[in-house]
DNA sequence: GCTGGGAGAGGCTTA
DNA sequence: TAAGCCTTTCCCAGC
Protein backbone atom coordinates (compact mmCIF):
# COMPACT_ATOMS: atom_id res chain seq x y z
CA UNK A 1 0.00 0.00 0.00
CA UNK A 2 0.98 3.43 -0.59
CA UNK A 3 2.46 4.56 2.48
CA UNK A 4 1.15 8.34 2.40
CA UNK A 5 -1.97 6.82 2.07
CA UNK A 6 -1.93 4.90 5.36
CA UNK A 7 -0.33 7.52 6.85
CA UNK A 8 -3.74 9.58 6.20
CA UNK A 9 -5.68 6.95 7.57
CA UNK A 10 -4.24 6.19 10.47
CA UNK A 11 -3.88 9.48 11.72
CA UNK A 12 -7.53 9.33 10.42
CA UNK A 13 -8.06 6.52 12.79
CA UNK A 14 -6.66 7.54 15.53
CA UNK A 15 -8.09 11.01 15.49
CA UNK A 16 -11.87 9.72 15.69
CA UNK A 17 -10.50 6.68 18.44
CA UNK A 18 -11.31 3.95 16.01
CA UNK A 19 -9.35 0.65 16.55
CA UNK A 20 -6.78 0.33 13.83
CA UNK A 21 -4.80 -3.02 12.75
CA UNK A 22 -1.84 -2.00 10.27
CA UNK A 23 -0.28 -5.16 8.88
CA UNK A 24 3.52 -4.83 7.34
CA UNK A 25 7.01 -5.27 7.77
CA UNK A 26 8.86 -3.31 10.30
CA UNK A 27 11.43 -2.54 12.35
CA UNK A 28 10.59 -1.48 16.15
CA UNK A 29 12.28 -0.04 18.99
CA UNK A 30 11.80 0.98 22.31
CA UNK A 31 12.85 3.30 25.38
CA UNK A 32 11.75 3.49 28.59
CA UNK A 33 11.73 1.35 31.81
CA UNK A 34 14.04 -0.88 29.63
CA UNK A 35 15.19 -0.55 26.08
CA UNK A 36 14.65 -2.74 23.69
CA UNK A 37 14.99 -3.92 19.64
CA UNK A 38 12.98 -5.99 17.59
CA UNK A 39 14.59 -6.71 14.24
CA UNK A 40 12.51 -6.24 10.69
CA UNK A 41 9.59 -8.81 10.38
CA UNK A 42 6.15 -9.13 9.43
CA UNK A 43 4.32 -7.75 12.17
CA UNK A 44 0.67 -6.33 13.47
CA UNK A 45 0.49 -3.37 15.07
CA UNK A 46 -2.98 -2.55 16.83
CA UNK A 47 -3.65 0.88 17.69
CA UNK A 48 -6.96 1.66 19.88
CA UNK A 49 -9.03 4.52 21.14
CA UNK A 50 -7.34 5.10 24.37
CA UNK A 51 -3.51 4.82 23.19
CA UNK A 52 -3.25 1.12 23.58
CA UNK A 53 -0.39 0.58 21.40
CA UNK A 54 0.61 -2.86 20.42
CA UNK A 55 3.12 -5.16 18.39
CA UNK A 56 1.62 -8.58 17.70
CA UNK A 57 3.33 -11.35 16.34
CA UNK A 58 1.49 -14.99 15.45
CA UNK A 59 2.31 -16.12 18.70
CA UNK A 60 1.48 -15.77 22.34
CA UNK A 61 -1.29 -13.42 23.93
CA UNK A 62 1.15 -11.23 24.40
CA UNK A 63 2.55 -8.49 22.34
CA UNK A 64 5.86 -8.56 21.73
CA UNK A 65 6.12 -4.47 22.50
CA UNK A 66 3.84 -2.58 23.62
CA UNK A 67 2.42 0.83 25.25
CA UNK A 68 -0.93 2.06 27.21
CA UNK A 69 -1.93 5.87 26.99
CA UNK A 70 0.56 6.62 24.45
CA UNK A 71 0.23 9.70 22.20
CA UNK A 72 0.85 8.70 18.39
CA UNK A 73 2.24 10.08 15.53
CA UNK A 74 3.19 9.60 12.16
CA UNK A 75 5.86 10.81 9.34
CA UNK A 76 6.99 9.59 6.19
CA UNK A 77 10.77 9.15 5.71
CA UNK A 78 12.88 7.69 2.86
CA UNK A 79 9.90 5.33 1.61
CA UNK A 80 9.06 4.09 4.94
CA UNK A 81 6.40 5.05 7.74
CA UNK A 82 7.51 5.88 11.05
CA UNK A 83 4.81 5.41 13.83
CA UNK A 84 5.75 7.15 16.84
CA UNK A 85 4.37 6.10 20.66
CA UNK A 86 5.23 8.19 23.64
CA UNK A 87 4.41 9.20 26.70
CA UNK A 88 5.47 10.24 30.10
CA UNK A 89 5.39 9.03 33.49
CA UNK A 90 7.64 7.32 33.04
CA UNK A 91 8.93 8.76 29.88
CA UNK A 92 8.54 6.29 26.91
CA UNK A 93 9.04 6.26 23.23
CA UNK A 94 8.49 3.33 20.87
CA UNK A 95 9.42 3.98 17.05
CA UNK A 96 8.17 1.14 14.75
CA UNK A 97 9.02 1.76 11.11
CA UNK A 98 7.51 0.21 8.28
CA UNK A 99 9.21 -0.51 5.00
CA UNK A 100 5.38 -1.73 3.26
CA UNK A 101 2.34 -1.84 4.83
CA UNK A 102 0.23 -5.00 3.22
CA UNK A 103 -2.74 -4.03 5.19
CA UNK A 104 -4.65 -1.50 7.21
CA UNK A 105 -8.32 -1.56 8.41
CA UNK A 106 -9.52 0.60 11.28
CA UNK A 107 -12.92 -0.31 12.95
CA UNK A 108 -15.53 2.33 14.67
CA UNK A 109 -15.84 -0.01 17.86
CA UNK A 110 -19.10 0.58 20.66
CA UNK A 111 -17.63 1.87 23.98
CA UNK A 112 -16.26 -1.33 26.02
CA UNK A 113 -18.37 -3.24 28.10
CA UNK A 114 -17.71 -4.71 31.23
CA UNK A 115 -16.67 -8.48 31.51
CA UNK A 116 -19.14 -10.23 34.30
CA UNK A 117 -16.39 -12.42 35.74
CA UNK A 118 -16.80 -15.33 38.29
CA UNK A 119 -14.83 -17.16 40.96
CA UNK A 120 -12.61 -14.33 41.19
CA UNK A 121 -11.06 -14.07 45.14
CA UNK A 122 -13.29 -11.44 45.65
CA UNK A 123 -16.24 -13.22 45.23
CA UNK A 124 -15.10 -16.74 47.17
CA UNK A 125 -14.50 -14.42 49.99
CA UNK A 126 -18.00 -13.18 49.95
CA UNK A 127 -19.56 -16.47 49.80
CA UNK A 128 -16.95 -17.69 52.79
CA UNK A 129 -17.95 -14.24 54.77
CA UNK A 130 -21.26 -15.74 54.53
CA UNK A 131 -20.84 -18.36 56.36
CA UNK A 132 -17.80 -18.65 58.43
CA UNK A 133 -18.94 -21.91 60.41
CA UNK A 134 -18.27 -23.78 57.14
CA UNK A 135 -14.22 -23.21 58.14
CA UNK A 136 -14.95 -23.83 61.94
CA UNK A 137 -17.05 -24.04 64.56
CA UNK A 138 -18.05 -20.81 66.70
CA UNK A 139 -16.05 -18.85 63.92
CA UNK A 140 -17.36 -14.96 63.97
CA UNK A 141 -16.43 -12.58 61.30
CA UNK A 142 -15.19 -9.52 62.70
CA UNK A 143 -14.03 -7.56 59.43
CA UNK A 144 -13.67 -8.57 55.73
CA UNK A 145 -10.96 -6.38 53.79
CA UNK A 146 -9.72 -5.06 57.13
CA UNK A 147 -6.96 -2.45 56.43
CA UNK A 148 -3.72 -2.51 58.02
CA UNK A 149 -1.38 0.02 57.70
CA UNK A 150 0.89 -2.10 55.46
CA UNK A 151 -1.77 -4.49 53.38
CA UNK A 152 -5.51 -5.55 53.55
CA UNK A 153 -6.71 -8.28 55.34
CA UNK A 154 -9.18 -10.75 53.50
CA UNK A 155 -10.94 -11.55 56.36
CA UNK A 156 -10.68 -10.76 60.31
CA UNK A 157 -12.43 -12.69 62.54
CA UNK A 158 -12.59 -14.43 65.95
CA UNK A 159 -12.43 -18.32 67.30
CA UNK A 160 -14.81 -19.54 70.29
CA UNK A 161 -11.85 -19.07 72.73
CA UNK A 162 -12.19 -15.44 71.71
CA UNK A 163 -8.46 -15.70 69.49
CA UNK A 164 -8.34 -13.45 66.44
CA UNK A 165 -7.98 -15.26 63.55
CA UNK A 166 -6.55 -13.44 59.98
CA UNK A 167 -7.93 -15.02 56.82
CA UNK A 168 -5.46 -15.09 53.36
CA UNK A 169 -7.66 -16.20 50.17
CA UNK A 170 -5.93 -17.66 47.27
CA UNK A 171 -8.12 -18.32 44.03
CA UNK A 172 -5.26 -20.81 43.18
CA UNK A 173 -2.13 -22.58 44.44
CA UNK A 174 -0.70 -20.73 47.52
CA UNK A 175 3.13 -20.34 47.23
CA UNK A 176 5.66 -18.82 48.87
CA UNK A 177 4.80 -15.23 48.89
CA UNK A 178 0.64 -15.98 50.16
CA UNK A 179 2.07 -17.83 53.26
CA UNK A 180 4.52 -14.78 53.95
CA UNK A 181 1.69 -12.49 53.04
CA UNK A 182 -0.60 -14.25 55.44
CA UNK A 183 2.57 -13.90 58.26
CA UNK A 184 3.11 -10.53 57.93
CA UNK A 185 -0.63 -9.70 58.74
CA UNK A 186 -0.48 -12.00 61.37
CA UNK A 187 1.92 -10.43 63.07
CA UNK A 188 1.11 -7.10 62.46
CA UNK A 189 -2.03 -7.69 63.67
CA UNK A 190 -0.83 -9.29 66.97
CA UNK A 191 1.51 -6.21 67.28
CA UNK A 192 -1.98 -3.91 66.62
CA UNK A 193 -4.28 -5.60 69.18
CA UNK A 194 -2.02 -7.80 71.51
CA UNK A 195 -4.02 -10.96 71.21
CA UNK A 196 -3.49 -14.19 70.56
CA UNK A 197 -3.71 -14.54 66.97
CA UNK A 198 -4.54 -17.31 64.37
CA UNK A 199 -3.03 -17.35 60.73
CA UNK A 200 -5.50 -19.14 58.06
CA UNK A 201 -4.24 -19.53 54.66
CA UNK A 202 -7.56 -20.99 52.22
CA UNK A 203 -6.18 -22.27 48.60
CA UNK A 204 -7.51 -24.86 46.67
CA UNK A 205 -3.98 -26.74 47.15
CA UNK A 206 -0.67 -25.23 48.60
CA UNK A 207 3.29 -26.33 47.34
CA UNK A 208 5.16 -28.14 48.77
CA UNK A 209 7.69 -25.84 49.76
CA UNK A 210 5.19 -23.38 51.05
CA UNK A 211 3.39 -25.88 53.06
CA UNK A 212 6.69 -26.61 54.73
CA UNK A 213 6.95 -22.40 55.63
CA UNK A 214 3.88 -22.39 56.70
CA UNK A 215 4.60 -24.96 58.85
CA UNK A 216 7.38 -23.68 60.38
CA UNK A 217 5.54 -20.70 61.22
CA UNK A 218 2.85 -22.11 62.78
CA UNK A 219 -0.17 -20.97 60.60
CA UNK A 220 -2.87 -23.37 59.48
CA UNK A 221 -3.80 -24.71 56.00
CA UNK A 222 -7.41 -25.42 55.04
CA UNK A 223 -8.19 -26.75 51.67
CA UNK A 224 -10.86 -25.22 50.04
CA UNK A 225 -13.28 -26.76 46.80
CA UNK A 226 -15.26 -24.39 45.30
CA UNK A 227 -17.26 -24.62 41.64
CA UNK A 228 -17.06 -21.90 39.73
CA UNK A 229 -20.91 -22.72 37.94
CA UNK A 230 -23.13 -20.39 36.96
CA UNK A 231 -24.00 -17.32 37.56
CA UNK A 232 -21.69 -17.60 40.86
CA UNK A 233 -19.54 -19.40 42.65
CA UNK A 234 -20.30 -22.39 45.55
CA UNK A 235 -17.90 -23.31 47.76
CA UNK A 236 -18.41 -27.56 47.89
CA UNK A 237 -16.12 -28.00 50.63
CA UNK A 238 -13.39 -27.00 52.88
CA UNK A 239 -10.97 -29.23 55.14
CA UNK A 240 -8.28 -28.41 57.61
CA UNK A 241 -5.16 -29.52 57.00
CA UNK A 242 -3.16 -28.11 60.34
CA UNK A 243 -3.98 -28.81 63.62
CA UNK A 244 -2.90 -25.42 64.93
CA UNK A 245 -0.46 -24.23 66.87
CA UNK A 246 -2.32 -23.94 70.60
CA UNK A 247 -3.57 -27.54 69.71
CA UNK A 248 0.02 -28.68 69.48
CA UNK B 1 -20.80 -10.46 5.69
CA UNK B 2 -22.05 -13.83 4.91
CA UNK B 3 -21.45 -16.22 8.36
CA UNK B 4 -20.54 -19.51 6.16
CA UNK B 5 -18.05 -17.48 4.23
CA UNK B 6 -17.01 -16.60 7.22
CA UNK B 7 -16.56 -20.13 8.73
CA UNK B 8 -14.84 -21.26 6.13
CA UNK B 9 -12.22 -18.30 5.93
CA UNK B 10 -11.35 -19.04 9.44
CA UNK B 11 -11.20 -22.68 9.13
CA UNK B 12 -8.73 -21.90 6.42
CA UNK B 13 -6.89 -19.56 8.58
CA UNK B 14 -6.56 -21.56 11.30
CA UNK B 15 -5.61 -24.73 9.60
CA UNK B 16 -2.69 -22.72 7.73
CA UNK B 17 -1.72 -21.11 11.23
CA UNK B 18 -2.25 -17.24 9.94
CA UNK B 19 -3.07 -14.45 11.95
CA UNK B 20 -6.35 -13.95 11.56
CA UNK B 21 -9.08 -11.09 13.11
CA UNK B 22 -12.50 -11.47 12.91
CA UNK B 23 -14.26 -7.77 13.83
CA UNK B 24 -17.87 -8.18 14.66
CA UNK B 25 -20.76 -8.39 16.98
CA UNK B 26 -20.77 -10.97 19.72
CA UNK B 27 -21.14 -12.40 22.84
CA UNK B 28 -18.54 -13.86 25.06
CA UNK B 29 -18.66 -16.84 27.20
CA UNK B 30 -16.01 -18.51 28.93
CA UNK B 31 -15.56 -21.34 31.81
CA UNK B 32 -12.39 -22.82 33.15
CA UNK B 33 -10.30 -21.27 35.89
CA UNK B 34 -13.02 -18.76 36.37
CA UNK B 35 -16.03 -18.24 34.43
CA UNK B 36 -16.94 -15.47 32.47
CA UNK B 37 -20.05 -13.31 30.14
CA UNK B 38 -19.53 -10.53 28.30
CA UNK B 39 -22.65 -9.31 27.03
CA UNK B 40 -23.19 -8.65 22.95
CA UNK B 41 -21.16 -6.13 21.70
CA UNK B 42 -18.79 -5.33 18.45
CA UNK B 43 -15.17 -6.80 19.43
CA UNK B 44 -12.16 -8.07 17.68
CA UNK B 45 -11.29 -11.32 17.71
CA UNK B 46 -7.29 -12.15 16.99
CA UNK B 47 -6.61 -15.80 16.34
CA UNK B 48 -2.75 -16.58 16.20
CA UNK B 49 -0.84 -19.43 14.76
CA UNK B 50 -0.12 -21.01 17.54
CA UNK B 51 -3.68 -21.16 19.36
CA UNK B 52 -3.24 -17.66 20.75
CA UNK B 53 -7.20 -16.26 21.27
CA UNK B 54 -8.33 -13.20 22.14
CA UNK B 55 -11.13 -10.74 22.33
CA UNK B 56 -10.27 -7.66 22.43
CA UNK B 57 -12.31 -4.21 22.99
CA UNK B 58 -11.36 -0.79 21.90
CA UNK B 59 -9.44 -0.13 25.11
CA UNK B 60 -6.89 -1.65 27.31
CA UNK B 61 -3.29 -3.33 26.35
CA UNK B 62 -5.19 -6.92 27.36
CA UNK B 63 -7.53 -8.92 26.23
CA UNK B 64 -11.37 -9.14 27.99
CA UNK B 65 -11.22 -12.86 26.85
CA UNK B 66 -8.27 -15.05 26.57
CA UNK B 67 -6.78 -18.63 26.08
CA UNK B 68 -3.21 -19.69 24.99
CA UNK B 69 -2.95 -22.74 22.87
CA UNK B 70 -6.37 -23.85 22.00
CA UNK B 71 -7.79 -25.94 19.36
CA UNK B 72 -10.39 -23.80 17.72
CA UNK B 73 -13.72 -24.56 16.05
CA UNK B 74 -16.22 -23.16 14.10
CA UNK B 75 -20.10 -23.64 13.91
CA UNK B 76 -23.02 -22.27 11.62
CA UNK B 77 -26.54 -21.98 14.01
CA UNK B 78 -29.71 -19.89 13.92
CA UNK B 79 -27.94 -17.29 11.97
CA UNK B 80 -24.88 -16.86 14.25
CA UNK B 81 -21.30 -18.16 14.14
CA UNK B 82 -20.10 -20.12 17.00
CA UNK B 83 -16.28 -20.14 17.53
CA UNK B 84 -15.38 -22.29 20.03
CA UNK B 85 -11.81 -22.25 21.76
CA UNK B 86 -10.88 -25.01 24.00
CA UNK B 87 -7.48 -26.98 25.89
CA UNK B 88 -6.91 -29.55 28.41
CA UNK B 89 -4.97 -29.02 31.47
CA UNK B 90 -6.34 -26.66 32.81
CA UNK B 91 -9.83 -27.42 30.96
CA UNK B 92 -10.99 -24.74 29.52
CA UNK B 93 -13.33 -23.91 26.85
CA UNK B 94 -14.50 -20.46 25.16
CA UNK B 95 -17.66 -19.59 23.42
CA UNK B 96 -18.18 -16.74 21.09
CA UNK B 97 -20.95 -16.20 18.86
CA UNK B 98 -21.15 -13.75 16.32
CA UNK B 99 -24.56 -12.45 15.45
CA UNK B 100 -22.67 -10.87 12.20
CA UNK B 101 -19.56 -10.11 11.02
CA UNK B 102 -18.28 -6.49 9.98
CA UNK B 103 -14.84 -8.06 8.82
CA UNK B 104 -12.07 -10.65 8.23
CA UNK B 105 -8.31 -10.68 7.90
CA UNK B 106 -6.09 -13.29 7.70
CA UNK B 107 -2.59 -13.02 7.36
CA UNK B 108 0.31 -15.38 6.70
CA UNK B 109 3.24 -14.17 9.07
CA UNK B 110 6.53 -14.68 9.47
CA UNK B 111 8.32 -16.86 12.10
CA UNK B 112 8.54 -14.82 15.15
CA UNK B 113 11.62 -13.03 16.00
CA UNK B 114 13.21 -12.41 19.60
CA UNK B 115 12.90 -9.26 20.73
CA UNK B 116 16.64 -8.02 22.39
CA UNK B 117 15.55 -6.40 25.51
CA UNK B 118 18.28 -4.63 27.80
CA UNK B 119 18.17 -3.46 31.32
CA UNK B 120 16.59 -6.33 32.56
CA UNK B 121 17.20 -7.87 36.22
CA UNK B 122 19.53 -10.34 34.55
CA UNK B 123 21.37 -7.93 32.77
CA UNK B 124 21.65 -5.58 35.64
CA UNK B 125 23.09 -8.36 37.71
CA UNK B 126 26.08 -9.67 34.98
CA UNK B 127 26.56 -5.60 35.24
CA UNK B 128 26.95 -5.25 39.12
CA UNK B 129 29.44 -8.90 38.98
CA UNK B 130 31.67 -7.38 36.83
CA UNK B 131 32.69 -4.90 39.73
CA UNK B 132 31.35 -5.29 43.27
CA UNK B 133 33.88 -3.01 44.38
CA UNK B 134 31.09 -0.47 43.20
CA UNK B 135 28.71 -1.89 46.55
CA UNK B 136 31.40 -1.87 48.64
CA UNK B 137 35.04 -2.50 49.30
CA UNK B 138 36.71 -5.50 49.08
CA UNK B 139 33.59 -7.53 47.87
CA UNK B 140 34.48 -10.91 46.22
CA UNK B 141 31.84 -12.80 44.26
CA UNK B 142 31.35 -16.13 45.63
CA UNK B 143 30.43 -18.82 42.43
CA UNK B 144 28.90 -20.93 44.83
CA UNK B 145 26.74 -23.54 42.41
CA UNK B 146 24.35 -24.88 44.49
CA UNK B 147 23.15 -21.70 45.51
CA UNK B 148 23.31 -19.93 42.58
CA UNK B 149 21.90 -22.69 40.39
CA UNK B 150 18.86 -23.36 42.74
CA UNK B 151 17.90 -19.57 41.88
CA UNK B 152 18.20 -18.67 45.56
CA UNK B 153 19.99 -15.48 45.01
CA UNK B 154 20.68 -13.11 42.12
CA UNK B 155 24.65 -12.88 43.99
CA UNK B 156 26.50 -14.72 46.36
CA UNK B 157 29.38 -12.26 47.77
CA UNK B 158 32.11 -12.57 50.57
CA UNK B 159 32.99 -9.26 52.46
CA UNK B 160 36.36 -8.31 53.81
CA UNK B 161 35.38 -10.05 57.09
CA UNK B 162 34.21 -13.28 55.88
CA UNK B 163 31.03 -12.86 56.12
CA UNK B 164 28.44 -14.37 53.26
CA UNK B 165 27.04 -11.70 51.32
CA UNK B 166 23.42 -12.61 49.60
CA UNK B 167 22.29 -10.38 47.23
CA UNK B 168 18.84 -9.36 45.69
CA UNK B 169 18.59 -7.05 42.67
CA UNK B 170 15.49 -5.57 41.73
CA UNK B 171 15.34 -3.54 38.48
CA UNK B 172 12.25 -1.57 39.63
CA UNK B 173 11.03 -0.26 43.30
CA UNK B 174 11.15 -3.19 45.76
CA UNK B 175 8.32 -3.65 47.90
CA UNK B 176 6.95 -6.12 50.70
CA UNK B 177 7.63 -9.21 48.35
CA UNK B 178 11.16 -8.42 47.64
CA UNK B 179 12.28 -7.96 51.14
CA UNK B 180 11.16 -11.52 51.91
CA UNK B 181 12.34 -12.96 49.65
CA UNK B 182 15.57 -11.74 50.37
CA UNK B 183 14.94 -12.95 54.24
CA UNK B 184 13.74 -16.07 53.01
CA UNK B 185 16.84 -16.83 51.13
CA UNK B 186 19.07 -15.23 53.59
CA UNK B 187 18.20 -17.53 56.24
CA UNK B 188 18.07 -20.22 53.65
CA UNK B 189 21.95 -19.89 52.89
CA UNK B 190 22.78 -19.20 56.86
CA UNK B 191 21.10 -22.42 57.39
CA UNK B 192 23.15 -24.38 54.59
CA UNK B 193 26.76 -22.69 55.25
CA UNK B 194 26.14 -21.87 59.07
CA UNK B 195 28.14 -18.77 58.76
CA UNK B 196 27.53 -15.23 59.79
CA UNK B 197 25.24 -13.90 56.52
CA UNK B 198 24.59 -10.32 55.72
CA UNK B 199 21.68 -9.56 53.48
CA UNK B 200 21.77 -6.51 50.48
CA UNK B 201 18.88 -5.41 48.49
CA UNK B 202 19.43 -3.76 45.67
CA UNK B 203 16.96 -1.30 43.70
CA UNK B 204 16.41 2.00 42.02
CA UNK B 205 13.78 2.89 45.29
CA UNK B 206 11.93 1.11 48.16
CA UNK B 207 8.24 1.68 48.72
CA UNK B 208 8.32 3.28 52.89
CA UNK B 209 6.68 0.39 54.47
CA UNK B 210 9.15 -2.12 52.78
CA UNK B 211 12.00 0.00 53.93
CA UNK B 212 10.63 -0.57 57.76
CA UNK B 213 10.40 -4.14 57.50
CA UNK B 214 13.75 -4.41 55.75
CA UNK B 215 14.87 -2.88 59.08
CA UNK B 216 13.19 -4.53 61.59
CA UNK B 217 15.08 -7.60 59.90
CA UNK B 218 18.60 -6.14 59.78
CA UNK B 219 18.95 -6.22 55.96
CA UNK B 220 20.83 -3.38 53.84
CA UNK B 221 19.22 -0.96 51.01
CA UNK B 222 21.51 0.10 48.72
CA UNK B 223 20.09 2.66 45.92
CA UNK B 224 21.13 1.74 42.39
CA UNK B 225 21.06 4.63 39.52
CA UNK B 226 21.49 2.96 35.96
CA UNK B 227 21.13 4.07 32.73
CA UNK B 228 19.59 1.42 29.82
CA UNK B 229 21.62 3.07 27.34
CA UNK B 230 22.31 1.67 24.11
CA UNK B 231 23.73 -0.91 23.24
CA UNK B 232 23.34 -2.23 26.97
CA UNK B 233 22.63 -0.97 30.57
CA UNK B 234 25.53 0.92 32.18
CA UNK B 235 25.31 1.31 36.36
CA UNK B 236 25.60 5.15 37.62
CA UNK B 237 26.05 5.21 41.13
CA UNK B 238 25.01 3.04 43.93
CA UNK B 239 24.46 4.33 47.26
CA UNK B 240 24.27 2.51 50.84
CA UNK B 241 21.33 3.72 52.85
CA UNK B 242 21.63 1.45 55.80
CA UNK B 243 24.15 0.25 58.01
CA UNK B 244 25.04 -3.44 58.18
CA UNK B 245 23.51 -5.47 61.70
CA UNK B 246 27.52 -5.51 62.86
CA UNK B 247 28.00 -2.11 62.67
CA UNK B 248 25.35 -0.89 64.81
C1' DG C 1 4.89 -32.15 34.12
C1' DC C 2 5.61 -28.90 38.43
C1' DT C 3 7.97 -25.02 40.72
C1' DG C 4 9.84 -20.56 41.25
C1' DG C 5 10.03 -16.00 39.97
C1' DG C 6 10.54 -11.99 36.68
C1' DA C 7 7.75 -8.71 33.84
C1' DG C 8 9.07 -2.59 30.12
C1' DA C 9 4.16 -6.96 34.15
C1' DG C 10 -1.28 -4.79 33.61
C1' DG C 11 -5.10 -3.12 35.91
C1' DC C 12 -8.13 -2.09 39.91
C1' DT C 13 -9.27 -0.07 44.36
C1' DT C 14 -8.58 2.80 48.12
C1' DA C 15 -6.15 6.11 51.00
C1' DT D 1 -0.76 10.36 43.02
C1' DA D 2 1.13 6.28 45.56
C1' DA D 3 0.56 1.86 47.79
C1' DG D 4 -0.95 -2.54 47.87
C1' DC D 5 -2.33 -6.60 45.58
C1' DC D 6 -5.13 -9.74 42.48
C1' DT D 7 -4.79 -11.71 37.82
C1' DT D 8 -8.60 -16.89 33.81
C1' DT D 9 -1.97 -12.99 35.33
C1' DC D 10 1.63 -14.49 31.04
C1' DC D 11 5.93 -16.42 30.22
C1' DC D 12 10.32 -18.61 30.75
C1' DA D 13 13.94 -21.31 32.74
C1' DG D 14 15.18 -25.44 35.64
C1' DC D 15 14.49 -29.73 37.07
Amino acid sequence: MELSFVKERIEHAVLCKQLANIVGTCYVEYWGRAASKLPKGKRLLMIKGDGSFAIHQNRLLRPTNYMMGSTIGCELSDDTLIITASKLHPKETMKVIFYNVDDLQSYEMDEASDLRLFGSERELSDQLMQDLSFLEAGLKPLNQEEVLRKGLVDILAEDKEGRLVVIELKRRQADFNAVQQLKRYMDQVQNMKGKKTRGLLIAPEIRKNARELLEKYGLEFFAIDFEVSNPSTKIKGLQKKQKTLFEL
